[in-house]
DNA sequence: GTGATTCTAAGTCACTGTGACTTAGATGTC
DNA sequence: GACATCTAAGTCACAGTGACTTAGAATCAC
């Protein structure tokens, strides 16, 4: 159940996921275009092949080895990051509490009147 | 006005400033002693001089050297890491959107009644 | 089939940040 | 004066990151 897992993901690393989570799946070849413009170069893409060797080192990403072109696919989702960056920023600053940082951030954002009332009803079903 | 300034702290610069946060001012002696235990050895010291002098670089911290044991003070609050590192997140993972990241945690937290009556406040105020 | 292209595999490299560590000399204490 | 403690100003090893290189296998164009 619990993967307790500490996901750390650098900045061109995120890049590489965010194109994987666009695309579904995707080749080393539309991975580097899309970070790097098209088309990318040989050391973009090697780059490219780097980040996801890495990636896949750390679970991050699979990959397909069946056709020539390997394809890779996340294996973490976007929420998964933001709920893993949550975690470790509470217990870094707010003394492991999601509350403190919750609390906090309502008084930073600004809301439309929607999701004013999607909260509401949030916390309302919490009662 | 808008100092936006990207706070970046290290793992020990946060205990440092956790340090002062708690006690106002205090000298490279007292933090060290708190950070790593009573008493610190001559390494530990050293290393808790350099770590201040790399948040005075940073202007997190301010140094008072008119005495001869130079007395150090947090130029950085904590909420202020707070919300630097919400900005950040919410422009790496939340294409820049405070309130997705909002949206995401309000999903995640156990809320006490008290808590609850409080975003309402919040959020009503907001109408 | 041959040659050119594109791919994988498996490195190296330079730069940076971090925490640990060293030493010299100034200041303070007894 | 002797000794402890402080500041100043370094160095050092290690890890992470992104850029880069090269060799050889698979594929494509002709």
């Amino acid at each position: 159940m619990g993967k307790k897992k500490r996901i750390e993901v650098s900045e061109y690393e995120l890049s590489v996921l965010g194109c994987l989570w666009h695309r579904g799946e995707a080749t080393i070849r539309e991975i580097a275009d899309d970070v790097y413009g098209h088309p990318a170069d040989a050391v973009q893409y090697a780059t490219a092949q780097k980040l996801l060797e890495r990636l896949e080192a750390k679970k991050c990403v699979r990959r397909d080895r069946r056709s020539h072109k390997h394809l890779f696919k996340a294996l973490v989702a976007r929420e998964e990051l933001i709920d893993n960056s949550l975690d470790s920023l509470a217990s870094k600053l707010c003394a492991g509490s999601l509350n403190t940082l919750f609390l906090r951030l309502a008084g930073k954002v600004k809301l439309t009147g929607e999701e004013r009332d999607e909260i509401r009803r949030m916390i309302d079903d919490a009662d």
